[in-house]
DNA sequence: TAGATTGTTAATCGATTAACAATC
DNA sequence: TAGATTGTTAATCGATTAACAATC
């Protein structure tokens, strides 16, 4: 498996470099985009050479082959369709989220415990948990995002592994432990913004009134 | 600076440790902690051994005292007021989500630009952009959430920055720069999703009809 | 050609893992 | 004591950086 920091990176310099385009920008050098990401130029052009994106000695990246190229490699291809389950606050900022559609990733259904809470006359339905697992299989669903709350999310999780789900992005407080079936991205809004905090606070103890 | 992984691990140690201590458990084992946290017993030892955290040879570590020794560690100290900015979809829901509290967070206060979203008199206010500053400057906030679309974020970062604040959880899909100055956290949606659908594919290829 | 930038190799750095002595 | 687990040291592994030859 690449690491992961790398594949990270990787879209990073594609979206500086779509941003380029948009400015009219035909080539761009490895330190132009190493400063955008935050990394060394060395960096870029190692990364770029482990996935034989290659430029021009003199001349630079061009910015469209760039585009292409590292699409190709991270497999910019058909629309994803990804369900979420948990139609709490999380759940529903991230149903009405723009940004996602652009990128071929749509989320096609959504699934709550709660019946309160379906609505299949909606855009994107809410549906029952119970059918989730009908719903997987029925429209060949691989992936799913997780934002139930923590006590909900080991079940839930569970369950979407057995409906057939290969990778999951999970937004509750917990750990999710990833196996050969199922990759899984956990994603801890608290620690999040606790680990900032506490580099903050440590960071001015060395350096006292900046 | 340490090391951002050991520091998120030891987040996780904690909040695995505080899930014990709930179900009344009094010892628990490296190799408990390990594979709740999806580590190495190796690695347990040598983050908590890095930190000073100790246990009892034969008897593993007491929770209680893991727990305390590690907000000991990260600092856990009085109530942190941070402020967010764009109250779009994601501020919103972040606004709502309940999970901070209880780590000592509290978001004081919310900012957009557009005037229609302002509203003083809501438990958490929304106020306009324009008094960020003084707002940020007569209750000492220094950290921010920044969840504006992104072509307006490097603007909001530079008056956040100017502003005083000392650390950023950015949600804007842009990379913004950190600096001596000011911390950031970028989380990008849209990549977080993306790179698992990457891996999903890519796994698949390696093994066919696993 | 001279100058500048890539692409790659080798060196460095740091993090993880293995192993085991210490010890409860 | 015997057995089990920590704590730490040394070995391994992998990622980043530096440097520079290739070349546009």
């Amino acid at each position: 498996m690449q690491n992961r920091a790398r594949i990270v990176r990787l879209f990073r310099y594609r979206n500086v470099a779509r941003k380029l385009k948009a400015l009219r920008y035909i080539r761009v050098f490895s330190e132009n985009l190493a400063d955008a990401v935050g990394v060394t130029s060395a960096q870029v052009r190692k990364d770029f050479s482990l996935f034989s994106i290659s430029g021009n000695r003199r001349g630079g990246y061009n910015v469209e082959e760039v585009i292409k190229q590292i699409e190709m490699v991270l497999g910019k291809g058909k629309l994803q369709k990804v369900i979420l389950v948990g139609f709490g606050n999380i759940g529903r900022a991230l149903l009405r989220y723009p940004g996602f559609e652009k990128d071929g990733i749509k989320i096609a259904a959504a699934f709550d415990i709660d019946p309160a809470k379906v609505n299949r006359e909606s855009h994107i339905p809410v549906l029952p948990l119970s059918e989730m697992g009908n719903y997987v299989e029925n429209n060949s669903i691989q992936i799913g995002i997780i934002t139930v709350p923590d006590y909900a999310a080991q079940q839930v999780f569970e369950l979407m592994k057995s409906a057939g789900i290969k990778g999951i992005l999970n937004f509750a407080p917990i750990c999710l432990q990833e196996s050969e079936e199922c990759i899984v991205n956990n994603i801890n809004l608290e620690t999040e913004l606790e680990s900032i905090i506490y580099y903050v606070k440590t960071r001015k103890k060395r350096k006292p009134k900046q």
